[in-house]
This record gives C-alpha cells, sequence and structure tokens, in this order.
DNA sequence: TTGTATGCGTTATCAT
DNA sequence: ATGATAACGCATACAA
C-alpha cells in the first residue's frame, strides 16, 4: 500500500540538478584556486577546523559543542573561543546522519495563504523554533495520490523528527493517511480522530457550529441557515454542529448551502437564499463567506442585520472593523499550532504517544446578529 | 563581523535533545529486537538494502537512482524493482553531506500570516516544490541581532541550498544582511536593491503608491491624505509614491500618518483625520488599514465615498466584496515568490548572480473612490 | 578527562 | 558497464 506509484517513484527519485558550491576542485581547503563565482568555494569550517585552532582533538570540540559529556573548563574556553572566531555551525546533515538526531520537523498542509492554516503555521513555527526546530513546509495541493505520495517522499527524504498535518479539509485528510507511521505524526485538526490512530488537536468545529446556532435560535429566530466551507469528511466540524443543534430543538433544518472559502463563494452561494422570506439568520463557515453573503443580501436590499442576521466563523482581524461589526465563533489557530507541536515534541522525547487535545471556539457577539423581531 | 555573540553561539550549538528513533541496539538491521514504542526502530532501507534486493552493487543502485551515468537496462529494472518494493527513499543529508548537492532552500520572514508575506510564501513553495527542492522557513521575530543571528545559524546549519529573505519591513533588511553571502542569496522586497548587492525582485511599491495617488488627483482632490504602514526604510515604499506624486503636481503634502498593519490600527490613526474637512481622499498603506478608516469615517458620519474616497493597498479578497467595494492597488504576491525562487534557482543552475526583476502593480477602481465634487 | 577509531547513507574515484 | 572503496562532517564506543 505504501508501494508509491511508478510515476512517484521516478520523481522522488530525481534530486534536483544543483551545482555544487564547492567548485574547488581537490582537497584543498582555504584553497586560493581559481573560482567561477567570488566566494563561493569556501568550505564552512568544521569540527576539525576548530580542534586545529583550539589545539584539541576533534572529539573534545564535539562533546563541547554537543555538552553531553564533561569537558574540562580549560578545554572548554579555548574551544569556545575557537568556535566564535572561525563561526562554527555545526551541520544538521551530518549529524542527523551519524546519531539519528533530528532537528526538524515538517507541516504539511493544502494551503498556507487562507486564515485558519496561515495560523496554525504560526504557531506551530513559533513553539518548534523555540525548541530548537526546523520547519520544513510542504504544500499538497490536490488529493491526487501521486501528488501526495510525491510530497511525502519529499518530506521524508529530508529525515525530519516529526509530522504535522494540517488537517482541515479532504486534502489533509488523505495526507494523514498517506505518511507512514515510522515517525511521529500529529494532526493539527476542526476534529478529533476518528481511526483513533493519530493524535489530534483539533479546534472543535462541531461545537462552534452549535453554539452559534444556538444563540441564533435563542435570539428568536425560526431557524438558522447555512453557508458551509469544505469539509473534512461527510457530516463533519461546522455543519454538523449546525445541524445537531437544529435538530436538538426541532428546528427545520434547511438545506444547507454549499460554498467554498471565498467572499465571491459566498455571494453566489447567497443568490438561492435572497428572496426567501423564511431566511432571517444565515451562519456562514468562515468569516470570507460572510462578507460575501452580506454583500449580496446589501445589493438585494435585505438589510443586515436588521433583517437577516449574518454570522461568521474564525474572527479574522477585519471582522470587528466590518459594518455591521461581524458576530463571529473565534478559533484560536495560533494556539492550535502551538499546541500540536507540544503534542508531537512531546512524543519525541517521551517516546509515548500522546493523547487528543481540543481547543474550545468562542462565540464572540458583535452588531451583525439580532433578534429577528426588528425586522 | 560574522561572529556571532556570545548566547547566539551557545543557541545554536545546542541541539533540542531528541531521542533517537533507532531504540534497536546494536546493527541488526531488519531487527526483531523489543522495541519500546511499536514501529519506531524500522531502518529505512538504504542503498545497501536495495542493492542485496536486486542482487548487484551498492553504486549501481545509486546509479540508477541518481541517474547520472548509464546502468544496463537488465540491472536497471531489477534495481527499480527492489526501489518500489522496498519503498526506498533517498536520505538527503547524506546526498548533502557527500556531494554538496543540496535539495532545499529557506525563506526568512518576519511574518507568515499576513496577506502579502503569506502569498509570497506560497509563491515561492509552488515554484520549489515543483523544482524538487524543499522549502524550510525560518521567522524572524525582532531585528535584535541576537535573534536573527539565531534564525541564520539555524538556517545555515540545515545547508540549505540558497535563501530567500522577504523583505518588506526594517526586520527583513535587517536578516538580509545578516545573511552571509557564502550561499546564493535573493530578496523578495517592496524596493529595488539599494546597495546592489543582493538580487531583488520586488513589487514596485513607489509606484503603486504614485498611480493611486495621481489617480485620486486625477479626479480632482486637491490633496491626498496617507495613513501608512511601516516601511523597509525611511522615505521607502508606499508612501514616497504618495509623497512624489503630490510633490509632482506642487500638491500640498499632508503629514503622513503612520499606522501598523491592523484594521484597528487603521481605526486609531483615522481619528487625527476625522474632524478635518480638507480630508477628502485617503490613500491606506494596505487594505486592512482602509476599512479601520472606513469605519472610523462611517462612525463619524462621513460617507464613504461620497463625502470621503478611501484607496487601499493590495488587493485582499474581501476588498472586492466590501461595502462600498475598495478602490486598490494590487499586488501579485504569489507571483513575485514565484519570480524570487525563478532567480534563486538561476543562480543555483548557472553560478551566475542574477538581476533584479520587478513585478508591476495594478490599479483597481471600485467604488470607494469617487471625485470630491460629489461630497 | 581526553584522544582514536568506526560508521551513519551516499556520491565519486578508481579499478576491472 | 559494473564493482570496490574512500571520503563527507559528525557522534560515540572504546582505549588511554
Amino acid at each position: 500500500m505504501a508501494s508509491p506509484a511508478a510515476s512517484g517513484a521516478r520523481s522522488r527519485l530525481r534530486p534536483p540538478e544543483v551545482l555544487s558550491w564547492r567548485m574547488a576542485g581537490g582537497r584543498d581547503r582555504a584553497g586560493g584556486s581559481l573560482r567561477t563565482v567570488p566566494g563561493f568555494d569556501h568550505h564552512d569550517p568544521g569540527l576539525r577546523d576548530v580542534a586545529a585552532r583550539a589545539g584539541v582533538s576533534l572529539s573534545t570540540v564535539s562533546r563541547v559543542v554537543t555538552g553531553r559529556t564533561q569537558v574540562s573548563d580549560r578545554l572548554k574556553q579555548r574551544v569556545l573561543a575557537a568556535v566564535a572566531e572561525l563561526g562554527y555551525r555545526p551541520n544538521a546533515a551530518a549529524q542527523a546522519l551519524v546519531s539519528g538526531r533530528r532537528s526538524s520537523i515538517a507541516v504539511m498542509a493544502r494551503n498556507t495563504t487562507r486564515f485558519g492554516y496561515a495560523g496554525t503555521l504560526q504557531g506551530i513555527e513559533e513553539a518548534a523554533s523555540a525548541a530548537g526546530y526546523a520547519v520544513m513546509i510542504a504544500v499538497v495541493e490536490s488529493d491526487d495520490p501521486a501528488r501526495i505520495s510525491a510530497a511525502v517522499d519529499q518530506v521524508l527524504s529530508h529525515s525530519v523528527a516529526g509530522v504535522i498535518v494540517i488537517e482541515f479539509d479532504d486534502v489533509g485528510r488523505a495526507t494523514l493517511e498517506a505518511v507512514p507511521d515510522s515517525l511521529p505524526v500529529v494532526a493539527a485538526a476542526g476534529a478529533p480522530s476518528v481511526e483513533r490512530t493519530r493524535p489530534h488537536v483539533y479546534l472543535d468545529d462541531d461545537l462552534g457550529g452549535r453554539i452559534a446556532t444556538e444563540y441564533l435560535l435563542s435570539l428568536g429566530h425560526r431557524t438558522v441557515h447555512h453557508v458551509s466551507i469544505p469539509s473534512t469528511r461527510p457530516d463533519s466540524g461546522r455543519s454538523r454542529g449546525w445541524r445537531r443543534a437544529l435538530e436538538a430543538v426541532g428546528a427545520e433544518v434547511p438545506d444547507e448551502v454549499p460554498a467554498l472559502y471565498s467572499p465571491e463563494s459566498g455571494y453566489g452561494a447567497a443568490q438561492s437564499l435572497l428572496d426567501d422570506p423564511s431566511v432571517t439568520a444565515i451562519l456562514c463557515g468562515n468569516d470570507e463567506l460572510a462578507i460575501g453573503v452580506a454583500r449580496a443580501l446589501a445589493e438585494r436590499g435585505r438589510k443586515v442585520p436588521e433583517e437577516v442576521s449574518v454570522v461568521g466563523f474564525d474572527d479574522q482581524p477585519f471582522a470587528r472593523m466590518w459594518l455591521p461589526a461581524l458576530t463571529t465563533v473565534a478559533q484560536d489557530f495560533t494556539e492550535l499550532g502551538r499546541h500540536a507541536f507540544a503534542l508531537l515534541e512531546q512524543w519525541l522525547r517521551t517516546g509515548a504517544v500522546p493523547a487528543d487535545a481540543v481547543i474550545e471556539p468562542r462565540l464572540v457577539l458583535r452588531e451583525s446578529s439580532v433578534p429577528p423581531s426588528l425586522g
């Protein structure tokens, strides 16, 4: 099953044809040899160079640099001095090779620019770099198995310590499944793990959809319409919470209006709701959808919130400044990312598979939602 | 000069204390040895394993895998089969170590979530992964030299082929200067290189500010006010274009109102403009500032665009759906990123330092800007 | 405490 | 065309 398609294997076996920068011939370090491009035959100083400079053995340098073994203060000082003078930097590739100690992690995601994805990535990066890990990012564009497999190969080739998959959509879900469990993998998601196989840190989208819907119902709306973003799996996430909340009180469950992520998409999706007088409240899958919906409403002359309440999801920066300011379900994506890394790091450190963790959504009441009676 | 501060040297010398996953003892591959955590003593198959499986020498496998030398079809097939069966993946660390061939690049940036930064990153990632490079991201939070130095060390430790610095702000500028020129570095920026030392791909922010201002003036506004984002250097970028355009026609140059990047920041900055009747047009450093400004205006009862025209920068997705739809200077950040990588890749391939390149801004006319007479 | 020697997975050089 | 073998830079088991 993990056996990659021929094309995938092919592509992954072809590293980029990059010219080596060490254009100087042979073994002469610090060479005065002729160089095509100035400044590019530098050998970065290595343990050996530092050792020579400090007049100690290579392994002594290694010891002070890694700090794993005791070294006399006298030598330690000499080594540290040499390190500073030469500008020595450990070679992570060599370290990984010899010790198996990996100092980078990978983040796999379908997208890195949309609000939630970018925020999660930021949280991960923040926590990872604070812990001394480098972050490699791999965007998986489609759920084409060959593409996914290529991305996974790319990541695994670079011997990362672990992987965090952003599983906000079906591509993320497929990616998560494609990563072999020969290394620690945690998911940053919108719902807990279904198969209970990989640890998940998740925003409770289901709960978010539920509280938003319950709030709208509590305002007096007979039902709540819903313009949705694509979901990770059928009947999951925000839409599921919306549906459950409606069903729980026996309210009518209107057809879900599926959209994508963009404002335009929301604008288009809203068309089907514009002329229906029973539409007094619309829950949108994200804030961008919400402003598209709001514009469509306004163009049709239906006032927000007097005639129709609109609620978003995410609490993007513009939501607070919108006219009217947008009621929305705030999500702490950055915290999600930080927490995902924390789990991974714990796994790495202890060797024990961590448990799922959840980040609670928070309903932020603003101007775009009011009781229907005001219409 | 490149000699790092003591603290910097210290931190960079301490790799994360990660447990090795090869918990199995000794040299026994494919071991049935006891494992603390199931599935984690796997040795990934190596050239040696493939060679054994295919019944050829290690170097033959290497040759078919790299494709650099001729191998008979018969052996090639055997090797390919073994590769597929074993799920062999080349070890990038070992490749980099022995051949100096690097298969990853690094992106250094102050931020990865804001629109322009995220878009640029996306473009880079897209192009890089298409070319077979992995992308490592390093966020540089402040211009504290120690932080910058630590980030640079982190990146260089991982033997990247080259670096792209997103130079949209002063931290980016400092970062660019901190990266040694022992490897190829290109900047993705908002203006051309000043010192002409490192190749720049840039969005012409100066031009963007100019065309937006000229447009507003052409509408009949006596002058244009300006709420600005932080700039890379004094009198640079968008603000500079604005100022130049005003000066060029002898229009009054109002005090620049400095802000940050957020809508709230724009809202706050706008306060000083609210009661000034001479304010009929406001150019904002980005779209988020623009909506903050617009809200402040609305709260004070000044209608947009009838009384005050508002123009943004970037063309974020919400700009088109704003009420009124936002006139703005569109920037192709993704293209900027793609182009930055293209330059780096060219440099890597040819060894020749590439020339600067520019991405033109584009003024998008929408509803938020009208002639002042309409007020 | 310090130094010497071995090998991590791969490419490249040298034979064959 | 193919197979041995020597590095690459580093951590570590072992010797001193």
